[in-house]
DNA sequence: TATGAATGAGTTTTCATTCAT
DNA sequence: GATGAATGAAAACTCATTCAT
């Protein structure tokens, strides 16, 4: 299989982009040295020689698009000034990565860390900087404000990164992705209203005077 | 293995117990007829005679269990008039499904199914009946209210779904629950809140005068 | 492979057997589970699915022909009344070994246990009680005499046993086994003599005038 | 691996030296070309290039300490001039293979010849000279003698080599090599006995009348 | 109903060895 | 001389599943 040489980088490239295909193609339970081997085109054996394993070429697999998100998701939020524009950068986020299938692949490699306890630490440790991506974001623009004091980046961060990775299960419920789409419209519709949170509750003192 | 005989409801419970409880301890990468049958001191060709495979009695410890926490959790549910009540509910529902080990068996077989699609129609029909659990819950609480109207009963259950398949991935990056635990407290802290959200937004001209 | 049912004992029986061929023929490095079953005309799961892996089945064949042996040679030195009758059965004890292929088998596992760390204590286990009978023999034989005083039965169980391992793999070195005839024809010309060992040195005080 | 140039020579030693290390450290089941490449650090098809393969290569290590254990050896027998000297000098050598690691290694390989009937002959050539020395050592010490007709020199080296290949397996059964020191001590409380041996039998007529 | 023996496909992993550079 | 990438065979072992009893 494969014809003859090739530098090391291709090799790599191309297992990494089967390890990406088999994945999203056939699930985690589908993924094995020889199925990524067979879609690379590559001798199985080079899973092994160049990764050290099928679980860290997933990972490898899985670094390399995260870097890519970053970089793109970075700029995508960058842009976002308000809590309105956050709301939709997620949503627009959420749209390109299950369209490129990062989505997909992400959700297969952390139900993996499910069942596969040896996993987990090397999954805890790839989602920690999308929590403070997201943390960071949220501080930014609502730092300061009411509504920052209301719901603090941390909080925020974890309910963000925790829905994210729901959305990947309830794919399975939800083959279409219509009723997430939904969900996504609805908390489009309700960030404006996001701030109204903040309001005094009818009944409550004023700050000062209950101090 | 075991010592004589027994009846088929025994062995049927013993193996939907030795599933139950393999699934929690080993995850179910570590589960296998082998692995169950002998958790449940019973010949694993048993698994195969009365369920069909290992993964239909995966399915069917998970119907047992999803039947029994359908009656605690409607009870529950039951007693709650507002919508702080209803997430006070929601919080209790998943402390008790995290201590029983509910929810490590959901996620473990949810996992399951992200990694083999071959699973995800059996997932899908199993977590319909939860949906409709939620809808019928908001509904009843929020029924003709203005919140009711902004948040759509459909809608909140999907979201409710959604984020309680992402607790159970996020529990490999939020091992200890202390995360989760403190967005739901959030969640307990906002309820209040909600209808706070139905009021007119600054600048909203009013319903009747818009139209 | 193989056609149809067996019973267990008669599967067991053909895998032990294959594994002494195996073993003799091609060496511990030609030993494996698959050339054993071939051998055996079996399918080579059965070599775990009975044995637990090649190592303890290759043990339990050594702990067959062991028992074997055990008695034959048993009986052959309970005959022997004095140094040279010993030093007679223990040639022919030789003998008998290595036309059944006995000397061979243990030589393999024992070089095997030489080159494999943790089969080491399997073997000095299995090598515990060949010590022991040899040790035996020797001190009924010589017991309370001058030559049992000069050679303490535990060096001479010791040196037999190094011995004899060193045949094995002497083997190697004399093919045809004709040098090692030697060397047994000769111990069997000096056994004779051993009582002379124990005879005053010249210049030696006698032992009474010596205190 | 390793920084830059080295010379052929320097590259074959360290080879050699990394051979040696890894086959008393991992034995012979854990020497790889890669695994002796990683200990020499050195890339692994050097092991191809230089020695034509794994086996060459332990050969060849083999034969660079047998050639510094002959001359080591040859001088400590050469000063030995009765059989007491000659058993001294014996135990003084299997001592020192002992504690410079000399047993272990041959040991090892020795074993391999055992389990790898493709080795025999090459270990058969390299102990050849081994005999020849023992015969040399014998003949010059009792030639001539009553002790030298009794116990001629072929016999003499044939059975010193094979109880020093025995405990080279011995060791297996006796880790910390207290067992062969008695054994060997034994041998030297006996040596001085040596020529009790040639005495007249109790019984036996004179060589003269009997002929 | 229950058993345990059997099967064949599959897994990860390691190895000696080759070869273009 | 040296390198590192590649190869194909082989290893041990596990699994779901079947089937005669």
């Amino acid at each position: 299989m494969g014809d003859g040489r090739r530098t090391s980088a291709e090799t790599r490239r191309r297992l990494l982009d089967g390890a990406d295909q088999v994945l999203r193609e056939h699930g985690y339970a589908g993924t094995s040295a020889r199925t990524i081997a067979a879609a690379a085109e590559v001798n199985s054996a080079l899973v092994f020689y160049h990764f050290g394993g099928v679980d860290q070429l997933l990972l490898a697999a899985l670094d390399r698009s995260s870097a890519e998100r970053m970089e793109l998701h970075g700029a995508t939020v960058a842009r976002a000034r308000t809590v309105e524009e956050l709301v939709e950068a997620a949503v627009r986020i959420y749209r390109t990565d299950l369209e490129r299938g990062y989505l997909a692949q992400f959700s297969e490699i952390v139900a993996a860390a499910v069942t596969k306890p040896e996993l987990r630490e090397a999954i805890s440790d790839r989602a920690e900087p999308w929590i403070a991506f997201v943390e960071e974001a949220w501080e930014r623009v609502t730092g300061g404000t009411p509504l920052g004091r209301l719901l603090p980046a941390r909080e925020v961060a974890n309910a963000a990164i925790t829905f994210y990775l729901g959305v990947n299960l309830f794919s399975v419920i939800d083959p279409d992705q219509s009723r997430t789409e939904e969900v996504l419209t609805l908390a489009g519709r309700l960030a404006p209203r996001a701030k109204l949170l903040t309001m005094r509750l009818p009944g409550q003192r004023s700050r000062s005077a209950s101090s």
